[in-house]
DNA sequence: CTGATTGCAAAAATTTTGCAAGCCT
DNA sequence: AGGCTTGCAAAATTTTTGCAATCAG
């Protein structure tokens, strides 16, 4: 498995992680150094990353966290609502921070991921959701073809 | 794992399958029943599937077919572009089929997929694609919330 | 015929669990 | 102090592989 995709490292940006300490707290769970350095690990680094490449780097953060508590703080922060996991080209899982929407070019040809931040479908995605009966918390839009070097 | 969500029949609809077949043949694959079976069961039943489910399924049409050859069929049409991993509420690959595009909304607390047929944003995609220099083949538009249910 | 494909069973890889020790509150 | 969490290692699951037999073209 490739476990190094994106090099693009984006800055601590603490006011969401701390949000993400809050929404912990909230529920009633406790903050441990294993939740903090997969949070920071899911916050900082990249987009996507599967629990291998999680595990990886959180044991950079805090060395003798065991893949298990990865897999269960994974889980737990989904069943939060912080996290998500998503489609990628083979069958593995990947996890993205679940707020908001994401929005990915992905090729079928060199399995990259682009993101995109500007969201084109929101108000018409808001709408169509409320027709349903259904109240929309985040979104994701994966468009699939084949990127620019690919063609 | 829930192993038959939908019992929705989808009349078999020889058509598109047919089109399946062609593109295997074009690609220089052979036509076998352990290929056809999956492909069967990608094409009538319901919207999307795990591979474990595909397995049963596709025993009920072809009883000695093996699990392998049910995973070495998923890559193949995966590769070939006939099918696609999406996510799930946990991490376990789902299969839906690649064509077009496909909209879900996903209920964060049942786990329903409910999907709809309207594509909002499909002219939006198309030119934000091409801005990128990407060429848009399918895409999958999910939206995650509560479902009438659930709220 | 001939080589791609299959099915089985074994091997790998991935996830989940059981539990005593440890840490957060 | 009390109970949620952790890390380890073992168990369970899921996916991949090796190979001889079989089948499609």
């Amino acid at each position: 498995m490739n476990a190094n995709r994106s090099s693009q490292y984006v800055a601590p940006h603490s006011g969401a992680q701390n949000n993400y300490i809050q929404r912990l707290k909230e529920a009633g769970y406790k903050i441990t150094p294993a939740r903090l350095a997969v949070l920071q690990v899911i916050e900082n680094q990249l987009g996507h990353l599967n629990p291998a490449q999680v595990l990886q780097a959180a044991k950079a953060l805090n060395p003798q966290i065991g893949r298990a508590t990865v897999y269960r703080a994974l889980e737990l922060f989904t069943v939060l609502g912080l996290i998500r996991p998503i489609s990628c080209g083979d069958g593995a899982p990947l996890y993205i921070r679940a707020e908001g929407g994401h929005h990915h070019l992905v090729c079928n040809s060199c399995n990259a991921i682009i993101d995109f931040d500007e969201c084109v479908a929101e108000p018409l995605m808001q709408q169509l959701a409320e027709r349903k009966g259904f109240q929309v918390q985040s979104h994701l839009l994966e468009i699939y073809g084949l990127c620019a070097a690919c063609r």
